[in-house]
RNA sequence: GGCCAGGUAGCUCAGUUGGUAGAGCAGCGGACUGAAAAUCCGCGUGUCGGCGGUUCGAUUCCGUCCCUGGCCA
């Protein structure tokens, strides 16, 4: 393709993508896509591992607190921004590094959603209204009716798949018989992973958290935004939370956080390997010591990439 | 040292009138097309503390030893 295959480093939380990402902006001139569902959240920056400001200001990111605490985000929109940071970052004279485990997000750049069509605020309001109501039990009994393909999904995307179906009069799995996901660019990945060390890993990342000040973090924020915003369910913030305000010990807090971070990495890593399965994909483990070497060579398109 | 209560899955526990056992959490596998750090689905991983005894058969009953907690000395 004209603009050239799109380079994405993943891999589950806590395997050091950003770190590797910095090591690689030494030595070419990048600007780093952050495609992390929670490093988009304003205020939420310890606990969401955002990177500095030494770091964003020394480096171009992209990504990074575009929208507010109580705001839902969804793939598209952030597929159509990360659109424009591609064309921004090459008119820049830099290459794009898309750096994130948010695999959804990364999957909408490169096999765009389907086309939806616009839906009308006030009925899409009024319906989740009411679908809000039902069990999900009950949502599962009006998709295999809607749309059997989809009955099998979560809550969420019951929801979604109902919502479709009614307001558009297509079914989702109809709006992808109709239009079949196509690659909009090819995209190689390099997919970081530190094997049986991530779980250590982990625990010594929630401890430096909570030493850089997580707790002030959440206190302030706890004052501006009312529990159930959105950005709140990133791992650790509700437990750090139920600490601050004196639910639960320190010893809960971490223990909470370090279970819903490792569970996080888990479908990570589901994700990367059934979901990349046919991809362009490079593995990395980001201990070893040329990691930073491979990373070149992969970024400069001398590895083939195993798939 | 004596008495009492316990010892069952990685953890917390339930259970078996004697037929080799099951919940929650953890863990593992999977799904995923506009909430994705979200939302869901599936899977029990075990010298039932050790050793003897009774019995066709003991995790269960008996004896003994070990361990833990509590109370009394």
């Amino acid at each position: 393709m004209a603009e050239g295959e799109l380079h994405v480093i993943t891999g589950p939380t806590a395997s050091g993508k950003s770190a590797l990402a910095l090591a690689l902006a030494e030595r070419f001139p990048i600007t780093i896509i952050s495609a992390d569902s929670r490093q988009i959240y304003r205020g939420f920056d310890i606990g969401t591992a955002k990177a500095s400001r030494a770091e964003s200001a020394s480096v171009p990111h992209r990504g990074i607190d575009i929208v507010e605490p109580t705001e839902r985000y969804s793939a598209a929109s952030w597929a159509a921004a990360a659109e424009r940071w591609l064309v921004e970052s090459r008119a820049a004279g830099r290459k794009p590094v898309v750096v994130g485990g948010t695999g959804f997000y990364i999957r909408a750049l490169v096999t765009p959603l389907f086309a939806e069509p616009p839906l009308d605020p006030e009925s899409r309001a009024a319906l989740g209204a009411v679908l809000a109501e039902l069990d999900i039990a009950e949502l599962r009994r009006w998709t295999r009716a809607l749309d059997p393909a989809r009955a099998h999904l979560g809550r969420a995307q019951l929801l979604r798949a109902l919502e479709v179906a009614l307001l558009t009069g297509v079914p989702i799995s109809e709006w992808h018989r109709l239009a079949p996901g196509a690659p909009r660019r090819s995209a190689r990945y390099l997919v970081l992973d530190p094997g049986a060390t991530l779980a250590a890993r982990i625990e010594a990342r929630v401890l430096e958290m909570l030493a850089a000040g997580w707790e002030a973090e959440v206190g302030g924020l706890l004052a501006r935004f009312p529990p159930a915003a959105p950005a709140w369910n990133a791992s650790g913030y509700r437990a750090v939370r139920d600490l601050v305000e004196e639910r639960i010990s320190r010893e809960q807090a971490i223990e909470r956080t370090v279970i819903d971070t490792r569970q996080y990495a888990k479908r990570q890593r589901t994700w990367i390997r059934n979901q990349l399965r046919d991809e362009n994909v490079t593995l990395l483990d980001p201990l070893s010591p040329d990691a930073l070497d491979v990373a070149s060579a992969w970024f400069a398109g001398e590895l083939e990439g195993s798939r």
